[in-house]
DNA sequence: CGTGTTATTGACCAACATCAAACTTAGTGG
DNA sequence: CCACTAAGTTTGATGTTGGTCAATAACACG
């Protein structure tokens, strides 16, 4: 994928999308030490027990938390992206409640606890923006849990399709008109609370709909407004791309030519 | 309800639960300023748009972080009991992306957001502490999408009776047998993402099963070692209640008496 | 080309939702 | 203390969404 420059400069970039850091806190990012970890497709990073004595800065890769229930099901808890720090917790909590694994082959930073919290003690706004990053991500978590409880498979799928998207894009990672979403349906399946059948059958829906047109994994988007109203999607709890320029995406550029 | 002593002293007490305070940090917690506010049953202290200047620390009552979806349906997100401080999150992101209401009587201390963002600055550690109400409260929030994603509806009233117990019984308010949980069954139906009805039945079910024993609002439990089997319950997610001795629920005396 | 993973289909079924009505309970005012 | 009322609980009948099982088709990769 995306061979990312330099993980200080990542991280630094992401700081700055949830609020301005100060001097020292910019200079604390880039002095930590960093440790790369290449990871290969679905493999974990952290197990659901293991307690990792390092933070993980997500490089490059599509990566998810995910935990097992009942001991057979799987349940995806969130997605995560390059700039994304998943496991931040651990700097202040051992347990871990979920696994973290990489979906597709990807990279992550290690970063030993002991040297971020040195760097957070030097630059205490350093502490504040990463306690950011917590709340975007519980935020999302939120979204997830009231799309799962309350809405029906059908709006459930265009609603991660919208949230996706936009996250993605805020990093560059779509093109205007769709975005190639490197999950098989078992794993849509997993994070929507739902089988694989259904949805098999859910896209199927919404390419007879015409409201995403599928080539393998990249999904094209014909009409970005019913998409939204499909997946009931408001993306104003998406606070962490507030800070760019609002991508709010037209219909693309074919469709509305045809209408002027 | 429990008429709480002081707020402050419930601060400190909930600080101590998370991890020990710095004399600093307790010292700081003391000196908040704190206007108390009574929430009558029913009502919301944050309205989904809006935009409280301060952060509330629940005081006494059972409080829910509520959010709409497709205009008629509701999700109730988490559960929050005294000591919580559900939208600390208002620190750093003006947004709010659920309300915050109360369903029995209660009150909650509104902390001003700038005299709490100078006593972080005071004691860094404050900070920490507060860091990691957001990551108990983090883990709640998955524990509850891998319910709703994964579980059957009699699981997931079984998994939300013991964690729900666990918390209350952490804060001494339910006896060893049982509790009393102040939800209708439209409030549990919003909080599961299943139909009233369906609530309705599988409580039935759960009764006859001889897991719970219900009058009213108090719910008995017969067999807590079954009733977590049935609700595929590991409370190992509950880290902010680690630090007190660990409370495990024996089977009622009477039941065991008779083993014996 | 095989071989394993992923996507798709059909048939069937279970869990849960919806609708509508009756019943209980807890308050409230007379 | 007794209606009266509104909210909450319970029930039955019925419909729908989405799950399960099992087989087949389409790919992807060595």
């Amino acid at each position: 994928m995306n061979q990312t420059a330099d993980p200080h400069e990542l991280l630094a970039t992401r700081l700055r999308a949830v609020g301005p850091p100060s001097g020292t806190a910019e200079a604390q990012a880039h002095q930590l030490p960093m440790r790369v970890l290449h990871v290969p497709p679905r493999h974990d990073v952290v197990r659901e027990d293991g307690r990792l004595k390092e933070c993980c800065l997500i490089l490059d890769g599509f990566f998810v938390r995910h935990t097992m229930v009942g001991g057979d099901q799987r349940q995806i808890l969130s997605f995560h992206l390059p700039g994304d720090m998943p496991n931040l917790h651990s700097l202040h909590i051992p347990e871990t409640d979920f696994a973290l694994g990489a979906l597709t082959a990807g990279s992550v930073a290690l970063i030993p606890q002991a040297a971020l919290r040195a760097a957070i003690d030097k630059a205490p706004d350093l502490g504040d923006l990463l306690w950011r990053f917590t709340f975007a991500d519980a935020a999302i978590s939120r979204a997830w849990l009231a799309s799962v409880g309350r809405r029906s498979a059908y709006q459930r799928v265009a609603h991660l399709f919208c949230e996706t998207f936009m996250r993605m894009r805020a990093l560059g990672l779509t093109d205007e008109a769709g975005f190639m979403l490197p999950l098989t349906q078992t794993e849509l399946a997993d994070a929507l609370g739902l089988s694989v059948v259904h949805v098999n059958r859910t896209l199927q829906q919404l390419r007879h709909e015409g409201l995403i047109v599928s080539r393998g994994r990249y999904h094209g988007f014909t009409d970005w407004r019913r998409l939204q109203e499909a997946g009931d999607f408001d993306g104003s709890y998406l606070f962490q791309l507030e800070n760019r320029p609002l991508p709010f995406v037209e219909p693309p550029v074919r469709l509305r030519e045809q209408v002027s």
